[in-house]
DNA sequence: CGATATTTTGACATGGATCAAGTCTAGTGG
DNA sequence: CCACTAGACTTGATCCATGTCAAAATATCG
């Protein structure tokens, strides 16, 4: 099957653990579900894992078992159709939970593998369900932290039904920079994004061949730079116009 | 693809019907967040309102400031784009819950409309977090629906970023009739979805014209047949080849 | 029964996909 | 240090699914 080109561009941004250019990082806080809670409560056996780019941290319909919170580096969710293309549904930053979106019924409803290296805090299900249910703050937490992920969501539903091709690019780049932004702080213009045009393009629904047009014409019009995962957004206001 | 990935399970709800054509019913019971609980923390005031079909619920932008469960008839919820084309983001059915769509920095992130007369039951979201907050059994029904939404969602993106008009097409009226086959029981092969050919272009992001042809083949190839809101899945088997 | 929305059909335009090379880059091994 | 290689990125030529525009047919409703 052709899936080869475009399953593996992952492994090739291997770089190692925690380096400067390479958003590998602690993390010391995490406002979705606080990571305190999440470390105490994963107690009862070893539950960070680290794991290196490529690797897959579920595939879609395994077992509905575990949920993490993924301390360090970059993930993504994706929906794999028979055709070979696939569908990446979320790109998921340190700091975001990941593991929730299955049912005991069906299993896992994506797959979710790892971009770069990274720290993995997981705990159980039934326990980290049970915690919930003792504790509203985590469950409220939790809630909120889903309904920031529905948010996502849902504009990248806006995206893909009703924009054009550099709408899509654009939005997806302007969420991803101002993601990266709310963890990381500072205001350098450019930022380290650890994709390709090949995750562009499985994002946005569009053939890489056409992210690459796209992305050079938006070069030609002063919009951005998008070179080696090195995102500088050069006209946020015209951008933002167009996403 | 196998369907049962692509369509969430959504466990099934009440029944009773009040108006045989048009979908506005009864409810009974809501597995979202329990109505009894619900109904029973509004009561600091009238907080069942009865809407006529068009009712706009609130609009994007609008104060983050209440949630509610529709208990019968159905609602959208959409963003519209500056060039007057709008995308709506999910279709609320009876028991499921809206206007969590928001923060509170932001207000609503979108509109929400009624598709047909609504019956709606709401609370102040300060009393509704305050009771999360009480009640871990509550904040989890909670947690649980916003998953639910999250899982819709991410499947919307899936079939607007991967699928042909067919697929998208065929994709919604499935997903809405298992939906409405959840809420109401029964096997009768046909259903009754309140919307017309606008709303499916809007949900999948394609013009009515294309929307009209599309559901011509399917109709010609035997694969269903939708007509003034009657939807009856001729083969399912083939339709869920095609979604 | 006229007025207004919805659906259907046809002719034509176009954004993006597809196919096919070619170039550039970062690893790898000698 | 260089040659080799496999991905990733570019570019060009061509095709087709879907959008756009226009108008007729049909349903809905006061």
């Amino acid at each position: 099957m052709v899936l080869g080109t475009r399953l593996s561009p992952i492994a090739s941004v291997p770089r190692v653990v925690l380096c400067e250019r390479c958003p590998i990082r602690r993390h010391g806080v995490c406002d979705q579900v606080d990571p305190h809670d999440f470390e105490r409560m994963a107690s009862d056996g070893p539950r960070v894992r680290n794991l290196a780019a490529g690797s897959v941290l579920f595939g879609e319909g395994d077992a509905f078992d575990r949920v993490f919170t993924l301390q360090a580096g970059w993930a993504l969710t994706s929906k794999l159709f028979e055709d070979g293309h696939r569908q990446i549904i979320r790109f998921v930053l340190p700091g975001d939970l990941i593991g929730f979106e299955g049912s005991e019924a069906t299993g896992m409803a994506y797959g979710a593998e790892a971009i770069t290296a990274v720290r993995l805090c997981g705990m159980e299900h039934s326990m980290f369900f049970k915690e919930c249910s003792c504790s509203p703050r985590f469950a409220m937490n939790y809630a909120e932290a889903v309904t920031r992920e529905a948010m996502l969501a849902w504009n990248h539903v806006g995206a893909l039904g009703q924009q054009s091709a550099r709408g899509r690019v654009a939005n997806l780049l302007v969420e991803l920079h101002q993601r990266v932004r709310a963890i990381e702080g500072g205001d350098d213009p450019a930022v380290w994004l650890p994709i390709n045009q090949t995750h562009i393009a499985d994002a946005t629904g569009m053939t890489p061949v056409h992210v690459c047009r796209t992305l050079k014409r938006m070069r030609q019009e002063g919009l951005l730079e998008f070179s080696k995962g090195r995102l500088v957004l050069i006209d946020p206001g015209r951008l933002a116009a167009v996403a």
